[in-house]
RNA sequence: GCGGGUAUAGCUCAGUUGGUUAGAGCGCUUGGUUGUGGUCCAAGAGGUCGUCGGUUCAAAUCCGUCUACUCGCCCCA
């Protein structure tokens, strides 16, 4: 048993798991359709400098958590730890530039060397969209209305919080982080030891601390809301609006604060209680800086990212598997003839139709049962003289003669 | 990477102060039913007690180890 695992961190998606998570995929890509987004799908590994250079050399991702080797030819290459910077790079390759706005929705497998945990797998699925080439507050409330909408979607629209946030453009976010390094330096003496660690390598982050002496201390800190200019004030007031015109709540917590380094203005968490340490369902940003940092032209950006294994653990009605028709032979070697020549025509007409392998008529039923069938096509020695079969409606149990030129119009109830 | 918990049949779980052939429910197979599923009845299959090692006359039970899962921290979707 505990010979032949999956790969820690690692999981099979079963046919009921993979029925949810596809649901979770393709409900977000249709209310994402509808928003105008496109599908980019992109490489799930790129060259190892993709994402250094745009994830900051410090961050956890970048020095411990990313799947990196070494290729044939000599590459550094990686998996994929996030989904922006791959899209902002084909972006970039592909000349995309030239289009914009450039509306981009993707989903796929995303690889972090964690601790595995409920809802934290070192493989996992997500879903995520970016709006790149706008400058207004537009795109940020466009694309966080769009994230509200999925998760109605989902039937979360009552078990998620949104949370808000901003961090400034890049001038008001330096003044700040230079006040609040001040601040914290004089009073070093009462952080926590990961807290005197993140002062010198992302001090924004001890504001979110979770240590009790971190709290008292951030308690009396400086807030990032006086340290905006005019401008991000202006900016982060008209995305507030935007919300509130169109119905969203949120919450604003002025602790929030993105992990990575590219992130300016706009930041939001849509968070639950339900999955313990792992709350953040879908997050994201504004990155107004990423694309020129890639070396490419100096575009904007913002969008967010969706945990799919989170978000299918959480949705309240995953969709059930297709009731299918069973075609039930009674017998005889003529019988299995037809069976699987009505079961041919019947799925051309449309329907979804098991034809059970092997078996007699009562293993067949039960087979027909146990999936769920809506009804049951037999064929027997009485109906072939007949020119007909019976169906029997399985919720119901009645049965009713058929002539088998009749056959697709009888079945039409059960698609 | 740090700290805690858990691991017995496909699933959910019992298993006494260490004692001989390790149990239940559900599920599965077969039969009752050679033209009828669900309900019911009967029989059956299925377990290196997660791994490796130790203590003991004797280990599912006590100890250590590794692995996986899980809770929290870090970080994050």
């Amino acid at each position: 048993m505990a010979a032949l695992q999956p790969v820690r961190g690692t999981r099979d998606l079963l046919p009921d798991a993979a029925r949810a998570h596809r649901a979770v995929e393709e409900r977000a890509f249709a209310v994402a359709t509808r928003f105008g987004f496109g599908e980019i799908v992109t490489p799930i590994f790129e060259f190892t400098e993709v994402f250094k250079r745009t994830l900051g050399d410090t961050s956890d991702i970048v020095t411990k958590e990313m799947y990196t080797f070494e290729d044939r030819g000599g590459d550094s290459l990686t998996l994929r730890p996030e989904g922006t910077a791959p899209i902002v790079r084909a972006f970039i390759s592909g000349g995309l530039a030239q289009q914009v706005p450039v509306k981009a929705f993707y989903r796929g497998p995303m690889f972090r060397y964690e601790r595995p945990q409920k809802g934290r797998l070192r493989q996992f699925h997500q879903v995520g969209a970016e709006v790149l080439g706008v400058e207004g507050p537009a795109a940020d409330i466009e694309v966080i209305v769009l994230g509200a909408h999925i998760l109605e979607a989902l039937g979360l629209g009552d078990t998620v919080t949104v949370e808000l946030n901003t961090l400034g453009d890049l001038e008001s976010r330096a003044a700040y982080r230079e006040t609040l390094v001040a601040y914290l330096k004089g009073r070093q003496g009462e952080l926590s030891e990961d807290s005197l660690a993140r002062l010198e390598r992302n001090p924004l982050r001890i504001l979110d601390s979770k240590d009790e002496g971190d709290r008292a201390v951030v308690a009396d800190a400086p807030v990032l809301a006086d340290s905006l200019n005019t401008t991000s004030r202006d900016f982060f007031a008209r995305v507030t609006e935007g919300l509130d015109s169109l119905g969203v709540s949120f919450e604003i917590s002025p602790r929030l604060v993105r992990g990575l380094d590219y992130y300016t203005h706009t930041a939001f968490e849509f968070t639950t209680t339900h999955l313990g340490a792992q709350g953040t369902v879908l997050a994201g940003g504004r990155y107004d800086g990423l694309c020129k940092q890639m070396g490419g032209p100096p575009v904007p950006g913002v969008g967010w990212a969706a945990g799919v294994e989170r978000l299918s653990m959480l949705m309240t009605d995953p969709p059930a598997a297709p009731r299918p028709v069973a075609v039930v032979p009674a017998g005889a070697p003529e019988d299995e003839v037809l069976a699987t020549r009505l079961a041919d025509r019947l799925r051309r007409a449309g329907l979804v139709v098991d034809l059970g392998y092997s078996g007699n008529m009562r293993k067949r039923l039960k087979r027909a049962n146990t999936l769920n069938a809506r009804a049951a096509v037999i064929l027997g020695e009485d109906e072939r003289a007949a020119g007909a079969v019976t169906v029997r409606d399985l919720d119901s149990g009645e049965q009713t003669r058929v002539a088998l030129d009749d056959l697709e119009a009888a079945l039409d109830r059960y698609r």
